[in-house]
DNA sequence: TTTAATACATCGAAGTTCTATGTATATTTG
DNA sequence: CAAATATACATAGAACTTCGATGTATTAAA
C-alpha cells in the first residue's frame, strides 16, 4: 500500500490545510509539498485539487490570502489561518478522533474470525 | 457536537459497514440501526443513503445478498460479505490506521499554538 | 536555448451523498 | 376494524467533490 483512497484523502484535507496553516502561513506549491513530506510520500496532492480546497475554504472565510513576492522574486499567494478556521479546525479534530473511537472500536471489539 | 462531518461519515461508510457484515450477516434496516447504536447517535444513514452503498459494494464484489424471509414474516435483503470484501477490509483497516497516523503525528508535534 | 521546476487557475468527467419520493407489508393503537 | 407507525427496499435529482487535463507565466539549471 502506497496511495491512500480518495475518501480518506478527502476527509483527511481540510484539517490537515489548516493544521498546517495554523503553524505558518504558506502557499499552495509548498502546501502540497508540505502534505507529501510529512505523509511519507502517502498524500499526494493535484494542484488542480489543491487550489479548489483553498479557494473553497478562502469562501468559508477560514482561511485569508494575500499576494506576496518572495525571495525566489515569484509572487505567490499565501495564505492564513483565520479565527473562524481555528474554531473550524478544533471542531474537526473532536470529529476526527469521535469517528476514530468509533471505529477502533469496532474492530477491538471484534471476535475471533479467524 | 452531536453529528459528524458529511466528509468522515462518507470515508467511514465502506470500512464500517464491512466490518459490520464481517461479523454477520445482516440487512439494510438493521445495519442502520446497529451503526446508530454503534455510534451512539452520532451516525445515521439515511435509507436512500444506504442502500446505495449496499448496491456499489455489491457491484464491486465486496458483499454479497439473497433474499430471505425472517422470523417477522417480511422479506429482506440480507447481506454477506465477500472474501473480495475481506481483503479489502483489512486494506481499508491499513489506510485508516495510516491516515490517522499522519494526522495524530501532525497534531502532537503541533507547538504551542496558545 | 531548451528543459525542468515553480506557481496559480479553471474546466469537464466521473463519482458521491443527501433529500425526497414511491412502493409494500406487518404491527400496534385507538 | 381503521388508522398510524415501524419495517423494508428502491430510485431519481440536486448538490458537491476530486482528479486529470489544459493553460499561462516566470525562474533556474543544464
Amino acid at each position: 500500500m502506497d496511495k491512500l483512497s480518495k475518501e480518506l484523502i478527502g476527509a483527511s484535507s481540510m484539517p490537515i490545510i489548516l493544521t498546517i496553516l495554523s503553524r505558518n502561513e504558506s502557499y499552495g506549491y509548498e502546501i502540497i509539498q508540505n502534505v507529501k513530506e510529512i505523509s511519507n510520500g502517502k498524500i499526494k496532492y493535484g494542484d488542480g485539487t489543491l487550489y479548489p480546497v483553498l479557494h473553497k475554504l478562502e469562501k468559508k472565510g477560514l482561511i485569508e490570502s494575500y499576494w506576496k513576492i518572495g525571495a525566489t522574486n515569484r509572487k505567490r499567494k499565501y495564505y492564513r489561518i483565520s479565527k473562524k478556521g481555528k474554531k473550524e479546525l478544533s471542531q474537526e479534530k473532536e470529529n476526527w478522533t469521535a469517528i476514530n473511537e468509533i471505529i477502533s472500536k469496532l474492530w477491538k471489539i471484534e471476535p475471533s474470525l479467524a
